[in-house]
DNA sequence: GCAATAGTTAAGTGAATGCTTCAGTGTTGA
DNA sequence: TCAACACTGAAGCATTCACTTAACTATTGC
């Protein structure tokens, strides 16, 4: 489910906002609350919140309310799945980069 | 100039579009002209060279046009900044949960 | 030369995005 | 009990996005 396309899609999408990055960030040196995500942010608390709606769309955020404070973390597996569609991709290009590289190597020795 | 934020932006909205994804999905197999990136794609090609140029300008494909066929390939250092941004966010987040369980472990140890 | 090919460019359109403000709701501390 | 706090939700608005069509340019093969 987490290589799903469309789960995909939302978590590029999310990470395609510097703010929603900026949050990102924020929370990947530990858990914060709505406005302490808020805090460094040039923008109002609504705006935040909406922010954080699509990062909790796409996975890449978890978040639970006690009292009235919502405490918010990153869900590693979310950014795992992005982090792994983006490395298959390079690999795949690499290892045909290496391959052309051992042919030509091979027919230059021919010559 | 790989690091810097607005690069870094680009390249997270380049891959936010799930055509572009697929264009660089193909592309991560060999070189492709811009026909060969259509094809699979159900809109015209006008609009696939519009993804095309949001992809060169994120600095994640280059192209080179030889004659009137241009043929695009994928730049691995731009993917690698992509996934470098993700993956320290995860470690960084997995190190703090680390530190955390072996302070528990410890605590524990000591009732 | 001339038609087919491969791509480019510009203008326009409708939907999605990133905000804002404002008016709530539930929670907490004094 | 009541004011401050921490959000939440809806409505509105400007901008950006992902297309489309249509007109155009530059190559290539016959």
């Amino acid at each position: 489910m987490l290589h799903d396309p469309a789960q995909l899609d939302l978590m590029f999408q999310a990470l395609a906002d510097p703010a929603r990055r900026q949050m990102v960030d924020r929370l990947s040196r530990g858990p914060a609350s709505v406005s302490q995500l808020a805090e460094p942010l040039a923008m109002s608390l609504s705006a935040v919140v909406q922010h954080l709606n699509v990062l909790e769309a796409s996975g890449l955020v978890r978040s639970e309310k006690l009292g009235r404070v919502r405490t918010c973390q990153i869900e590693p597996k979310a950014l795992r799945a992005a982090e792994h569609w983006i490395n298959e991709r390079r690999l795949s290009w690499e290892r045909r980069l290496d391959r052309l590289g051992d042919f030509l190597a091979q027919t230059d020795d021919e010559n």
